[in-house]
DNA sequence: AGGGCCATGTAACCTGTTACATGATTGA
DNA sequence: TCAATCATGTAACAGGTTACATGGCCCT
């Protein structure tokens, strides 16, 4: 369901069809919520059939027919309704891979267990890099996005929640790889493994 | 899939019904996998298809009947396997409900959006007192799991890697709590916003 | 008397992934 | 020449949630 407020919430910038989509995805709610291009097609359709956004065809000479979406008023209103309606129990992230190999790294021995701990430190350490860089990105598509919308909104408000979503992502990241040296620390200095 | 590498896992340390695993879900990997009741008779059902595991019934007078499930060598080999083969890429886990309500934050009036991250917090600190609680519990519930396998097994590597899960997961938590008073702090702070 | 625990499952549905199908243009 | 980008989708499958069905025991 959310994935459709996601899309929702997209194209209330500005009207996209669905590849452009899926590119806006990739560079601002990614790491947030993911979608792969058929789900986003899909999840289009349905929006369409309940009325909460309209089609039309934009044809195009040198490439294939785009068909841009629009939200409709009634979307507009749904995505509000969704948007203020906090859960009483919000989903937090679950079914986390890795932390289901360490429960159960008991059944490895431990110069495996620590050399998957140093994999899975090298892995953050790359999507460290790439959140920094990132920042930069969302600055670069803010003000994309309000060109395309040619109607220079203050966006100061996007900017600094934006801003707020990546420092999160940045400092549980970085939380993580302390977390998983400490670990690799533990686990050499102990004699209780292996 | 991991799924099913998660119930193995957990036969690995005794055969069990259904029932009873899904409660031992409830008290250990339950905030790094989930798994409704369903679902686990469906992936028992699919594993014993596999030949990965057995099922025997053993009766009771007093209460329904017990369906007992017991990893077979096929199933343990599986189980190694894949805990061995370390992902490329692993997959992080993304879908947090809570930040892509953020990500669209600059709909809602300001005071809204601080109330949500109070009630955010509100439920962050909730957690923490739950994680702080199940530490104790995973003590109990090894000691639990030694007496009912009755091998007496050392179960300090166990402990050590459940400790370490635990100390991730209260320090990310801390972390969001943290994070989310920076943010509402800096909204009331701001009058960019609104 | 009513709710919660014990215990098993099925069926329908929703969500997400992967593979397939098509085909032109552009840049290395 | 080969891969990537643009552009739309369908189909099959895998994984997860919710509702339904059944029924006795135990505790308040």
């Amino acid at each position: 369901m959310s994935l459709q407020y996601g899309i929702l919430g997209l194209l209330s910038y500005a009207p996209m069809n669905g590849y452009t989509l899926k590119k806006l995805f990739n560079k601002s709610i990614n790491f947030i919520w993911t979608a792969s291009l058929s789900q986003i097609y899909r999840e289009l359709g349905a929006l369409e059939g309940k009325g909460y956004v309209l089609s039309s065809i934009q044809q195009q000479d040198d490439r294939p027919d785009k068909k841009i979406y629009t939200i409709t008023a009634q979307g507009q209103a749904a995505f509000l309704e969704w948007l203020r309606a906090f859960p009483d129990m919000l989903a937090a992230p679950k079914r986390d891979e890795f932390m289901l190999r360490v429960f159960f790294g008991s059944k490895l021995g431990k110069e495996e267990l620590i050399a998957q701990f140093r994999k899975f430190i090298g892995e953050r350490r790359q999507a460290d890099a790439a959140l920094t860089y990132s920042l930069e990105d969302i600055e670069e598509s803010t003000a994309a996005l309000r060109k395309s919308l040619s109607i220079a909104p203050p966006g100061a408000r996007d900017d600094l929640l934006w801003r707020m979503i990546n420092k999160r992502a940045v400092s549980t990241n970085r939380l993580l790889i302390a977390w998983a040296e400490d670990c690799v620390a533990e686990l050499e200095s102990t004699d209780a493994f292996d």
